[in-house]
DNA sequence: CTGTTAGCGCTTTCAG
DNA sequence: CTGAAAGCGCTAACAG
């Protein structure tokens, strides 16, 4: 037992509230927890004992005996991206307003990672979890359903994963790239690179193949492809693989494939970037290649932020609703803990294409 | 008491697993506790039991009678900030890495959200409190001091506080603003903005107003007001309280203080930017009054981002540690909870100015 | 309306 | 090395 608890070390409990008050700890009890009847002069005594003393009450005991910890456990990618910290922002801000704290933690896209923290959660007693899943078949997601099978309600967020019947909230990221790619293609471009795609390990060679593969990577990078997809057979464009980023997601890699499209015979003279990085990689081949932006490539990217629009050009951006997207996930949790109970849904946000200056026909007789 | 706690609703106790092993609770709880000595034996006999049965611990209840809860809070401005977000990685990183579980609270610069989140920390029964505060004088450290009386370690990050005798975790803000402000003057600079500073009510006609306004306001914001005084000092360049933006700080209002400053009889020939909405602010305005960068007007800033070395022109700007931030700021609080007493100490990290192009000499002529 | 009495699930003496 | 028993601070019946 640690050196010293309780007692004198500035930590006063109820009881020395009620002792102070002169009154029995089930009254001091209830008028420090706001629950049940008491007298107004009792009711006053305690406060001032309470004051007195300094009393905080301790949530963990409180959660102890209520089963209830007010606390809301969140897994995300990346505590540091910015798009998780306006997630983030979006959560807190709801669940704060609704009496929950959040405790989270990121994963770093590792399955492992996810599973432990998880599992951290559970430990703790959160009351129920958000989560950015790097989860996509059946096999990894059982920390999930183990999470479900304790009785922590769970909505997934950014990220749907099919094989979980969970309320999913998630931004319409096929349409959003479809949209962009279509304004891409509406200006002229039929060679368009894709930067980036699924992260995996071979080199596609098919249209089917690349599909396999994204079924296997993150949801978002996937409805991404597939809008990009989309985009392509409804204006007949042919599908050419080696216009499609795959592998790891850096910015450095973003840099040398764009490097690499553009400097094909048949080059590219568009790109779209799935994200922030993606568009930051994209730009400096450009620029290390000495070609202009829109002229010589057209481009649009995921993730509007301030900088893009004082970029030379201004950047045709789409931006995500991030906030609301953290926003509406709380509520939907919170309102599943308060004992909602609608049928399990998958709320689709609208994203929106900021148009701005990155886009411009191809220049003639250039392919 | 709530409809399901317990039993078979899928949270298996200690004493289930007990019974199941067919051993004593006390045996079961150190051999699941990792404590005390059990045989081989029964020790294998439980692990099954708790296999079987999916027991995980409740880190509440062990919280309730170790005094330990192994969670951290962290109370900053905005963590959909990417510096707090970077920020908050480094400090989750490495109290995960060290058992710890961080509860993170936005105060939007607010200082009675500072006292509630602190109330929150306190009664959910932190560990130890990581906080980036908005308090200056020592009127408003109250809430701070009530932690610590109560036992609770405090380590300040990002900004220091004089009424305070605690560890601090900061980042050289001054020198880097004289450093970044006397690059400027090198290049044959006289007439230099700064935007922005401390968010005061009035316009300070002196520059002793200006301290004194500075002295309430964001320890951040006076640090690097005082750097830019520093290198204007050292090349005897009289200071001009036109050149400095001071009330709300947006990025619109950035957008308009500099247009203000461009737009002078002796108008401004280059910019120094503290944050990285003044920057995107000056850009705006740069661009509305058809200024170009570096030509016109010269530009540097605070905290560098992978867009900032895309921008045309790239943008020399100064890059904080920020994930080293938050890193030390773990590291020196966990080091304080597992028993280590140094004196308390500022650590100061060193910031770095990354040279780009948004610097070179004003026009000839020009003033 | 108020006080007494059990727990919540775990750790921690303290005997065996 | 193991088990019984007490206690962490609070809430929740249950009598008065």
């Amino acid at each position: 037992m640690p050196a010293d608890r309780g007692q004198a070390s500035g930590r006063p409990t109820i009881s020395e509230v009620a002792a102070e008050a002169g009154v029995g700890r089930a009254t001091a009890a209830r008028t420090l927890g706001g629950y049940g009847y008491v007298s107004p002069e009792l009711r006053e005594r305690v406060l001032a004992a309470a004051e007195k003393l300094g009393y905080r009450t301790n949530a963990l005991a409180r959660s102890m005996s209520t089963g209830v910890s007010h606390t809301l456990g969140v897994i995300v990618a990346d505590i540091g991206n910015p798009f998780f910290a306006g997630l983030m922002r979006g959560i807190s801000d709801t669940s704060r307003a609704r009496g929950f704290d959040t405790l989270v933690l990121s994963t770093y896209e590792d399955l492992d990672q996810e599973v432990a923290a998880t599992n951290v959660l559970i430990d703790k007693r959160v009351d129920g979890v958000i989560i950015a899943s790097a989860a996509t078949t059946g096999k990894h997601v059982a920390h999930i359903r183990a999470a479900m099978d304790r009785g922590i309600p769970v909505v997934l967020v950014d990220r749907a994963v099919a094989a979980l019947d969970l309320d999913a909230v998630v931004t319409d990221n096929r349409d959003a790239a479809r949209e962009a790619v279509e304004t891409l293609i509406a200006a002229g471009h039929r060679r368009i690179g894709f930067v980036w795609g699924p992260s995996t390990s071979r080199t596609p060679a098919t249209r089917r193949e690349l599909l396999a593969d994204a079924a296997r990577g993150l949801w978002t990078d996937g409805e991404r492809l597939r809008g990009y997809l989309d985009a392509l057979d409804d204006a007949h464009i042919p599908f050419d693989p080696e216009l499609v980023m795959v592998g790891p997601k850096t910015e450095a890699r973003a840099t040398a494939e764009v490097a690499r499209m553009t400097s094909m015979s048949d080059r590219i003279t568009a790109v779209f970037c799935t994200e922030t990085d993606a568009v930051t990689g994209a730009l400096r081949a450009l620029r290390a290649a000495g070609l202009s932006c829109p002229r010589d490539v057209a481009l649009i990217g995921f993730d509007d932020s301030a900088w893009a629009a004082v970029m030379e050009p201004p950047l045709t951006m789409i931006e995500q609703p991030v906030h609301q997207l953290g926003a509406k996930a709380a509520q939907v949790l919170l309102d599943t803990l308060e004992g909602a109970d609608p049928p399990r849904e998958m709320h689709i946000l609208r994203s929106r294409l900021i148009v701005r200056s990155s886009v411009a026909p191809p220049v003639l007789g250039d392919s």
